[in-house]
DNA sequence: ATTATAATGTACCGATTGGTAAAAATATTA
DNA sequence: TAATATTTTTACCAATCGGTACATTATAAT
């Protein structure tokens, strides 16, 4: 019954998006999104609640967007070795390609939120550990099929692919020069060997 | 000559450099600092300038004191691997300990500002890559004294490290569980061997 | 003691913050 | 077409933001 909603609310949803994630939570703010979003400001409130709302929504489509493109990424028919040296070369390739580099989301907000509501410190949590899930099973696939050493520890492996990850990621904003992180990337990936 | 500073500027510049490792440059306001620092709002414009001057010389005095508790931890008599494993070590205790667990202010940095505003992407990434020096010189002791593999490449291997010592510093701050942690670092460190 | 200079405390500024009340507009149902 | 339900628009709110003008207080040199 009734008027019906003007405004595409996934697209909406993906503006908000967009701009917490190049500008952060508290830096972001009202103004910014519902200029960004293209409407009004009882309009944001009544489709995504209070702006807290709102960014957690905004996360958690991130999140399950980005453990999907990790996984594709992943789940394809090269093997582990390759695999991880290309997740990790776009990584890179992503920072200090053309276009801009906007880093993780759901990391920006485990420096930013994380320590301080308890919410976000388990939405991110578990983001990662999902992340060192699907890490874990490409490296069991590689040692299944003997390309990888069957003395090395899955897990173990994965987890500290996870955290380099992390520092890739976050080391990179400070926009070193690129020989450092390729460095980087070569001798953390050498624990494949 | 005249009437002079009642304030004692080190200490109050110490308050301020607590308020915005814990709670960063946005989210700290001038009533917080003056309220921590014990002064009015006055006193903190005429000796520190602005916010983001205040800012910028807590997080100089940060890094500087950071800067040399890495390099006292490392330069002491243990060999390098002992070294770095406790130097990993005190890193994750410093955040599973009983005392409260802040991470870097360095890094949070670089996720805040670093993006946004030049002055502080090079300030961060300075310190970062004064970090990889001491790391690669305590590579390099271990090298020639013989306990590593000649064959290492020190300055890759001290930018791998820095990565990993980013990306635990960040990880934990989602707190994980503890043994993803432990896992990490010890996988970690194996590129040493 | 007087004067010059700087630091302090109070009180305030315009701008912006997140959030909302109320009216106008629109579409569905009866 | 009329009544109803909901969205949109406009306008606004109190609170807080970073920053400052001004009067007061204290100190050092004369």
């Amino acid at each position: 019954m009734v008027r019906q909603r003007e405004f595409d609310e996934e697209k909406a949803l993906d503006e908000a998006l967009l701009l917490f994630w190049e500008k952060g939570y508290r830096a972001t703010t009202l103004s910014d999104l519902t200029a960004k979003m293209g409407i009004q400001r009882p309009s944001l409130y009544s489709a995504f609640g209070d702006k807290e709302e709102l960014f957690e929504a905004a996360l958690r489509k991130y999140t399950t967007q980005h453990a999907a493109h990790i996984r594709s990424k992943l789940q394809n028919n090269l093997s582990a070795k390759e695999a991880f040296h290309t997740l990790f070369a776009e990584l890179v390739e992503e920072e200090y390609g053309d276009g801009p580099s906007k880093g993780c989301f759901c990391i920006n907000t485990i420096v930013e939120l994380a320590p301080h509501e308890e919410k976000f410190e388990i939405l991110t949590r578990e983001h990662q550990m999902y992340l060192s899930v699907i890490f874990e099973e490409k490296i069991v696939q590689g040692i299944r099929s003997g390309e990888l050493d069957s003395s090395l520890n899955a897990k173990a492996l994965a987890q500290a692919l996870v955290v380099s990850f992390i520092g890739l990621t976050v080391f990179m904003k400070s926009r070193p020069e690129r020989s450092f992180v390729d460095h980087s990337v070569a001798t953390i990936l050498s624990i494949l060997n």
